[in-house]
RNA sequence: GGAGAGAUGGCUGAGUGGUCUAAAGCGCUCGCCUCGAAAGCGAGUGGGCGGGUAGCCCCUGCCCCGUGAGUUCGAAUCUCACUCUCUCCGCCA
């Protein structure tokens, strides 16, 4: 959520960032009213706590002297219950101006081209050179189905639709990748490994900003209030909600692989086939915490350390900043690499690094010390995915792909599936 | 699932209705001492929300003893519910 301090002393400024991405800005106003309400009744009902504080005072001295004190008594039975209406309409009025602020989305950074939607965000680099085939190149939902790696029908016998079971060496595959990309970033890029639990809390949620307002996207355990994860920034950005950090632990680096779940609501009839949409897929997250004034340095690390593993992979991609309009609630600003994928004829999305400033920060309560003995600051929070384990295994499929319908394993994956080279039939 | 114990500041831990602003110790920061350090001595040492002035200081008020309700003029302290932790039993990968 945003600085009620910045909507409250430059609301302007927050009025035309909204505007930028093409949002509504009219609950400004609403925040703006609710905001100066509450400030008002908080000052007089400190007023009366004030004066309760200091007569309660006067009835213990009076007792203790044996002094009648009833009427003291009297007047502070009708101040207290004066304080109890107002603090119940303060505590109102907090809950109406949290839940309009958890709903405005975060102010996009200023090197973020203006953009209405996805068609206008930005390509700023690409790599590798996508292959010419000697052959029309398949999709790989049909060279994991016909290799015996990927079987779609039996998960949505045993599940349901999008949902799979890889089998035997595709099996293996998502194995290896996960232990790849997992040592790629512990190893070199400085990354602490965490395992966290797959199911969270409601706090949880809220804190990096799935709630209140996505709640159609995620799926919820029935009669509990655990969530199935729709990304590991989930656990492992709440990690640290509600404390404050030395600043000598920052910055913070952290990789966690878990399986993702999303209930994927409106994509009915969107990449029906195949992994690249599923209702549960693994994905390999780096999670940053760092100091506010590196947090774009960061970033450019981030999406390097994410690129890194396509690149040794050997996989042609590109890297696209998304545009205003297509930033994303929680996040300043957002690179999403894209990997080749032959059978759609254009590249796809398979990875997202975000720097969310202090926007998750200040909704999950993590702070740190810049100095011994200074006020605690909000950290800056970033994540990305490095990568998505399922459209990276699609992509490796397609574009190592051959003639006779086997797929060549990336060398760098080799060490990972005891060396196999290739996955033949059988 | 059953029985019991517990939750207080960075940590340990006292505090069972008003003597305020939560004792004490440890840790940490600063100062004195010292060539320097240790010891010793002294001082300081949380978070949040308002108001005044001011974008950082400062003055002032309110709130926070796991969370939420309640009793009371007044709650860390009494009552209820919940959460979590620990011990034992049962079940279990």
């Amino acid at each position: 959520m945003l600085d009620i301090k910045l909507i409250r002393q430059n609301p302007e400024i927050v009025r035309e960032a909204l505007a930028r991405r093409g949002e509504d800005h009219a609950a400004l106003d609403e925040v703006l009213a609710a905001d100066e309400e509450r400030r008002r009744l908080i000052y007089e009902v400190e007023q009366l706590k004030k004066r309760r504080n200091e007569v309660s005072d006067d009835i213990a001295h009076m007792k203790k002297e044996g002094r009648d004190a009833s009427a003291a008594i009297l007047e502070m039975r009708e101040v207290s219950g004066k304080i109890k209406e107002m603090d119940d309409a303060v505590r109102a009025l907090d809950e109406r101006l949290n839940t309009l602020l958890l709903a405005i989305p975060n102010i996009p950074h200023a090197s973020v081209p203006f953009g209405k939607d996805e068609s206008e965000n930005v390509e700023v680099r690409r790599r590798g050179t996508p292959r010419e085939f000697g052959f029309e190149p398949k999709a790989h939902w049909d060279i994991g189905v016909d290799l015996g790696i990927l079987d779609f029908e039996r998960a949505a016998k045993i599940t349901g639709a999008r949902f799979t079971v890889f089998r035997g060496a595709g099996a293996r595959l998502v194995r290896a990748l996960i232990s790849f990309m997992i040592d790629m970033h512990t190893k070199e890029h400085g990354y602490t490994e965490v395992y966290p639990p797959f199911l969270v809390n409601r706090e949880s949620m809220v804190g990096t900003g799935q709630l209140p307002k996505f709640a159609e996207d995620m799926f919820r355990c029935e009669g509990t209030d655990y969530y199935l994860i729709p990304t590991a920034e989930v656990p492992v950005t709440n990690l640290y909600r509600g404390e404050i950090l030395d600043a000598s632990q920052l910055p913070i680096y952290h990789v966690a692989y878990t399986a993702c779940f999303r209930a994927e609501a409106g994509s009915a009839g969107r990449d029906t086939r195949g992994l690249v949409r599923q209702h549960e897929f693994d994905k390999v997250e780096l999670v940053k915490f760092v100091r506010p004034e590196t947090s774009y340095d960061e970033l450019e690390k981030l999406v390097g350390d994410a690129e890194d593993v396509l690149q040794r992979l050997e996989l042609p991609y590109r890297v696209v900043m998304m545009c205003t309009g297509d930033v994303g609630f929680a996040a300043a600003k957002k690179y999403d690499p894209e990997v080749w994928m032959p059978s759609y004829g254009r590249y796809v999305e398979i990875s997202s690094c975000s720097n969310f400033e202090a926007f998750q920060a200040r909704r999950a309560d993590i702070k740190f010390r810049p100095a011994p003995g200074a006020k605690p600051e909000y950290v800056h929070t970033l994540n990305g995915s490095g990568l998505a384990v399922g459209r990276t295994f699609a992509a490796i499929l397609e574009n190592y792909q051959e003639a006779d319908g086997s797929v060549t394993i990336p060398e760098a994956l080799r060490p990972y599936m005891g060396d196999l080279e290739r996955i033949t039939k059988g």
